[in-house]
DNA sequence: CTGTCGTTTATTTTT
DNA sequence: TAAACGACAG
């Protein structure tokens, strides 16, 4: 076991490994082993005695958790029953969640001293948004002049610094607006006994700090907390871990400041940059050698990042060997750049590489159309990552919110969604009843609306709806999760309402694909078809399922057959790697952000992201830039990226535009 | 309540 | 450019 858990580890790795007591950070640099490092460490602590039921591992991102949990498995040899893994205390795994999933897990059993059901529902962001904007029209207050999305932000941005609404700031108009909005979003989320992401985190550590005997329940269990990417964390859940590790003090940290890009999410890098202050005693540990870049792109990279000035200073390296330089290529406008990027992948795919092996990372979605387009002309098959994800699709939500107002009745949100889908004559008239009723079950409300009579088209019609709803409760009770979704379809007529979208001309996605998009939720729901019956406290399907749906945010996974080339974010690549990469729009006002290049802060982070998308490469790094560029449809001319500038001169190639030799020239004329 | 037409606005987004 | 939203007429 002990070879196992050592054995093809450097020294620094190993020494992390063996860091089983008291605070320890270890700070990761890109490919440089983190997931083993994690694993390995666990492995360890497990063949050290501790038992798998005293580790907590926290990590931000479902696929993290999967992955790791399928490491340690495989690590320490054994096959744990995976319908055991879900369970709370767990004799043979530690439990290895994302900490939105692990705080719902707590709340679950706990929040009933916050006067909360503990059967609460999560929003998700649409949910949030919707209800903000309906307060703001409750309050009258115009959603046009105040962007109800801002709002929004700020009162996320208060709940993660474990601000209430009563002591939200209210210095100025706009504070004392978005109070006014919070206080009123916090007095709906209650009353629909609903929780929203930033309440499952923040709601934990209020009830950690007001009740120390839970407090310590919890820390008595988890004995030995990890933390993945905790250059990620946000304020309250450093809070959480704080809390949670204060007893035994036994706080790993994993992480890499350079690879901070999701402060606009309320990252807080101060968290990775004090925990030295935090803990004076804490054992520091770098992990700095690369196994997965040449030699040339980790030092593009190094130069890049050592621009910044708030980090933790570190150098990487690696013993492979140098390999391509980097080609830094001008093109003439971002269709010369696509055909040169598709053209490169063409070249190198008939020299026997996989379609797998290229990815192509920019930095908004808006400019993957150009890509595609090329990538389609020249036949290449192609997949996109991020973008419309599953769960945000219209077919989706509609059907999960029946399932939630089934689930729930006081679920306005969901409500008002279903409402008129498919159309059924009801809207307005009848949401403002419901909201005079004051009276948190919908159902019942719309009862009495019945009987204070509406016009005969109307009344008939919100039977009919109530009736549904009833009827498909019972079912609730009784059917398995799939049944039942199979009856919400059917009984709503919903794949003739899709029919009938289809055929106006707005809706131009086709009718299959949505069609496919409810098969699919029919599959993921399937596993739920076993879970508990609706007796005891213990969950029914329908409720469990919505739950997890709603921490499972991802796109569930096809089994890919067939090669593809990779478009996505630079965001959206953290974490991976490819042979081949390539990044356009390498241009300042795009990467960096206009925004950015006024502000020290943003700029830096900017940088990091550059960092991130750098070190995706293994084998070869292509940077491209435009001369012109056109942006909201005029033409703009940017300078290229001062972070092709960072990258020195002797790892580089510069391929410029020449005009007359370059093929885009020809599409140009 | 529904569809159409003009107006507005424009990152990144693990949960 | 284009998608998304809100105002207004049918």
């Amino acid at each position: 076991m002990s070879d196992k858990i050592f054995n093809g580890l450097n020294d620094k790795q190993i020494e992390a490994v063996k860091a089983l007591k008291g605070p320890v950070l270890v700070i990761s640099g890109p490919g440089s082993g983190k997931t083993k490092c994690l694993t390995h460490r666990t492995a360890n602590l497990i063949s050290n005695s501790v038992r798998p039921e005293n580790i907590l591992c926290l990590t931000f991102t479902n696929k993290a958790a999967d992955e790791m949990q399928e490491r340690i498995g495989h690590l320490l040899g054994r096959k744990y029953p995976t319908n055991l893994r879900w369970q709370f205390i767990n004799p043979y795994v530690p439990l290895i969640g994302t900490f939105h999933s692990v705080c719902l897990k707590i709340l679950r059993r706990e929040i009933e001293i916050l006067g909360y059901g503990r059967n609460f529902n999560v929003l998700d962001g649409d949910d949030q948004t919707a209800l903000v904007k309906r307060i703001m029209n409750d309050i009258e207050i115009d959603t046009k002049r105040y962007n109800p999305r801002i709002i929004l932000s700020k009162i996320s941005g208060l709940k993660t610094e474990l601000i209430s609404p009563d002591n939200a700031p209210k210095n100025d108009f706009y504070s004392q607006l978005v109070a006014r909005v919070f206080s009123q979003y916090q007095h709906q989320l209650k009353k629909m006994n609903a929780l929203d992401f930033d309440d499952l985190i923040s709601f934990t550590v209020q009830i950690f700090k007001t009740r120390p005997d839970i407090l310590e329940k919890y820390q008595d269990i988890w004995q030995y907390v990890l933390v993945d990417e905790y250059q990620d964390t946000s304020h309250d859940q450093y809070q959480l871990i704080k809390l949670l590790s204060q007893k035994n003090k036994n706080i790993f940290c994993i992480g890499d400041d350079a690879q901070s890009i999701y402060q606009f999410r309320r990252a807080d890098i101060r968290n990775i940059l004090n925990f030295q202050k935090d803990y004076p005693e804490a054992e520091i540990v770098m992990l700095e050698q690369n196994y997965r870049s040449t030699k040339n792109i980790i030092a593009a990279a190094q130069e890049v990042i050592s621009k910044n000035k708030s980090q933790i200073s570190k150098e990487l390296w690696t013993e492979n060997d140098h390999g391509h330089k980097i080609l830094i290529k001008e093109t003439l406008n971002e269709r010369g750049e696509a055909n040169f990027v598709v053209q490169n992948i063409v070249n190198l795919a008939n020299n026997g590489k996989s379609l797998n092996d290229f990815a192509v990372l920019y930095r908004t979605h808006a400019q993957s159309r150009a890509i595609e387009e090329a990538l389609i002309s020249h036949g290449l098959p192609y997949h996109i990552v991020g973008g419309i994800k599953f769960y945000e699709r219209k077919e989706i939500k509609d059907i999960l919110a029946f399932l939630k107002f089934i689930n729930n009745p006081a679920d306005a949100i969901s409500f008002e969604r279903i409402i008129n889908i498919p159309p059924r004559g009801l809207g307005n008239a009848v949401l403002e009843k419901v909201s005079q009723k004051n009276e948190s079950n919908i159902v019942e409300a719309m009862a009495q609306i019945i009987d204070d009579g509406l016009a005969p088209k109307q009344t008939n019609s919100l039977k009919a709806f109530r009736n549904l709803i009833l009827d498909l409760r019972n079912r609730a009770a009784t059917e398995k999760l799939t049944q039942l979704i199979k009856h919400v379809i059917e009984k709503t007529k919903y794949e003739e309402y899709l029919k009938s979208l289809s055929e106006t001309k707005l809706a131009y996605e086709n009718l299959e694909e949505r069609s496919e998009n409810l098969r699919e939720l029919l599959t993921v729901a399937k596993k739920y078809d076993a879970a508990g019956n609706p007796s005891q406290d213990e969950e029914t399907g329908l409720a469990k399922f919505l739950a997890e749906i709603a921490l499972l945010q991802e796109n569930p996974v096809a089994d890919e057959v067939a090669q593809k080339v990779t478009l996505m974010t630079m965001h959206a690549s953290k974490g991976l790697e490819f042979p081949n990469v390539f990044i356009v729009g390498m241009e300042e006002g795009l990467f960096p952000q206009n925004r950015a290049i006024i502000d020290p802060k943003e700029l830096e982070e900017e940088r990091r992201l550059c960092y991130v998308a750098i070190t995706r490469a293994k084998e070869r790094l292509i940077l491209t830039h435009t001369k012109y560029r056109s942006i909201y449809g005029s033409t703009e001319s940017n300078l290229p990226s001062r972070f092709i500038g960072e990258i020195p001169a002797h790892v580089a190639d510069y391929k410029f535009f020449d005009f007359g030799n370059d093929e885009e020239t020809i599409n140009y004329l």
